[in-house]
Order: structure tokens, then C-alpha cells, then sequence
DNA sequence: ACCTGAACACCGTTCAAGT
DNA sequence: ACCTGAACACCGTTCAAGT
């Protein structure tokens, strides 16, 4: 049992981990210093230090809570509609973009670059790795009952993926300001572009 | 005629923008600082400022580069293909992706959120703009020949988009690194991509 | 008109010292 | 074992002063 007014903090892991989420949300990733993180926590700024390697390792973990979350939500996609292969599909497009449009900054810290390849460990890889097998079983689902063309899984769960990915990035970098505004558009053009890619452009 | 060894540069803006795009490649967004771009381009620190209203207008004057030409590729894409507005969109999601993995660190500057909204001027948004504007004068062509089943313009071009920004943003951020590491591999992503959205997943 | 150098407030990181 | 505070090298930005 540990005090919150003590001079040892108990927990200073996951508060410094909430709150850099919220000034990440807040300021966004260029606003963000580690300096500011430790002063909303509370603890004086060579504190983080006993807990995370540097700024990257903390940035590298509030990106990993990101990717468990998006892989919750493939999770959930595919186990809403146990039968419906197309649907799972629609429900994770749908939820991918939904999180990242619910979290822009998160979304930007996890794809955006602000992690140096060499900062991320083996666990951010591994939690970005669970959330993109989340979608594979989805289509292996498809495939399985039979809906798709002949092709390699990955080719397809690379085409759903990037067509997600794609439109959850061009509405979090702002790129479709006035046609992405509330929640339902969102919905709306997550369903158009998956419908698209199901059905094909051509005729 | 302006002596490069005068104490006045003479084209000083341009060599902070060629400067800013080498240490960008060389660094990486969160390595580049507008003092490191000076010392670059040999001028003081505070040089720039005579030229940037601050280090987001430089990025931001960067990025706008970048979107132009993105918006070339397009423009190269239509034209490499006249009569031919299905092979069109192929060639523009290649030059999409190739574009975007030959300067990654480009990309993440035009899409990754490290210019904050506010400083993002007209001059930035209007080659943003030019360069969707090339892809969606692709679909129409698609429309016109009559090739695409029927649906607004902007929902193609947005799912056509979407699927190409995906798949570049998912390999600049390493997310594919086995499967793309050479530039044969990732225009045969690129290619794959495509067919797939042309043609449909299901069967 | 354009550039420099000192100055200021901030930042990431380290390390001896405190509890 | 965990946290603090001084210290260092860096950064963005401003501004009087130089050419």
C-alpha cells in the first residue's frame, strides 16, 4: 500500500504513461517534452528516468497502448459477427478508423516517424504485429467461407489494411477537413472505401 | 551577380530549403532543428529568420515541395497513359508509393503531423490540393471511358487514394519491412494493391 | 536590405546527493 | 530502490548591433 503523497510515488510508471497521453492529445507530438510529462505527473524531471530509457522509450509505450487498442478492436470486429466474414471486414475498417480519428495524435505517434527504427522495441513490434493478425484472421475468415478471389492472404489483408490505414491518416493529417467533420461521415466514407474495395471500381 | 563569399548570401532561402531537405533525409524530422539547417547552409542562426517566419514555416515550405511533386507524378501519370485511364491509376498509385519510399522522411513531414494545423499556410494546402486534384482528374477519365462502375467521383478517388497513401505511409513507417525492401517489391505491392481495388476482393 | 551575436527561456540527459 | 537539483549541451526565438 503506497501513499500518492509520499515522497516515493508508487506508480510513477503509469502516471507518467497517462499523463504524456493526455499532453500527447493535448499539444501534440512536436509540443510534447518529457520535461512537461514528469511536471503534470508531478515528480521532478530526472524522474522519468528510473523508469523509461529516454523520451523514445516513454513515446514508444504510450504508441504500443495504442497499437493493443487497435488490435481490440479487430478483436471485437471479428467476434461481432461470427458468421459474416464481409461484416468483420466493414466492422474493423470501420474501427480502425473510428480509433485513429478518435485519437489523432496517438495515431500520428504510432505510424508518423516520431519513433526512431532503432527506438522501437521488441514490444512495440509486437503489439503493431498483434493488431495486423487481428485483420489477417479476419480475411482467412473470408477465405475459409469462400467470398474472395484466389489470392495470397497477405495480399489481401495488405490491400484492406493500406486502404484503412490510408483513410484513417488523410483525415488525421487533416487532408479532408470539411468532408470528414463528424463521427458519421467518418462511419460513412470508411464504409464507401471498404465497399469499393470489396466490389472493385471497375465495372 | 551575388558572390557566394559576400557576407550577403544572396539566395539564401533556397539553400535553407535544399540544406533543411538533406539533414531531413539524413535525420529524420525529430533530429532536424532549424540551428543545424543554418550551420548547413553556413549562416548564423538566426539568419533564417530573415526568411521563415519560424522553423514550421520552413518544414511547412519543405513540405510544399513535396506535394509538388507529388503532384508531377500524377500529372506524369495521366500523360504516360492517354488513352488508357485504367493503366493510369496503376502508374499513379506506383509513382504514389515509390515517390513516398524514396524520401520517406518527406512523406512523414507531409503526413505525419509534425506542422501543426495552424501553421499550415495557403500556399501548403493549395499543392496538397493540386495533387489529389491529378488523381481525381484520373478517375474521371476512368468515368468518361466508361470503366467504373457508377458512384461519385470523390468516392473513387478517395478509395483510390486511401489504398495507395496507405500502403506508402504503412512502408515509410517500416511497418512491411521484409516485404519491401527492395524497389521491385514495393511497386509490385503497389501493383498488387491496385488490382485489387479494380477488380474487388470478393468473388 | 540582410546577417551576426548575445540573450532568454526552454529542452534532453547525466550524476552526485538526498530520503 | 526511488526521487531531487545542479549541471551541461542543445534548441527556438528575439533584438540591438554590425555590413
Amino acid at each position: 500500500m503506497k501513499s500518492k503523497n509520499s515522497y516515493h510515488h508508487g506508480d510513477l510508471r503509469n502516471a507518467l504513461l497517462q499523463a504524456g497521453e493526455r499532453l500527447l492529445a493535448k499539444e501534440g507530438v512536436v509540443g510534447l517534452s518529457l520535461r512537461s510529462v514528469a511536471k503534470e505527473a508531478g515528480v521532478s524531471h530526472s524522474a522519468p528516468y528510473r523508469h523509461f530509457r529516454d523520451k523514445g522509450a516513454l513515446l514508444s509505450a504510450i504508441a504500443q497502448a495504442g497499437f493493443e487498442r487497435l488490435a481490440e478492436a479487430m478483436d471485437k470486429a471479428e467476434k461481432q459477427h461470427p458468421d459474416d466474414p464481409a461484416k468483420q471486414l466493414l466492422a474493423a475498417g470501420i474501427g480502425y478508423v473510428t480509433l485513429a480519428v478518435g485519437n489523432p495524435e496517438t495515431a500520428n505517434l504510432m505510424f508518423g516517424g516520431a519513433i526512431k527504427p532503432d527506438e522501437k522495441d521488441a514490444e512495440l513490434m509486437e503489439a503493431g504485429d498483434r493488431a495486423f493478425q487481428g485483420l489477417v484472421r479476419i480475411i482467412e475468415n473470408g477465405q475459409q467461407a469462400g467470398i474472395y478471389k484466389e489470392r495470397e492472404t497477405m495480399e489481401l489483408a495488405l490491400a484492406a489494411w493500406s486502404s484503412s490505414h490510408g483513410l484513417a491518416l488523410l483525415i488525421t493529417a487533416g487532408k479532408l477537413k470539411d468532408a470528414a467533420s463528424s463521427e458519421e461521415q467518418v462511419t460513412q466514407l470508411a464504409a464507401s472505401v471498404c465497399e469499393i474495395l470489396s466490389r472493385g471500381m471497375l465495372k
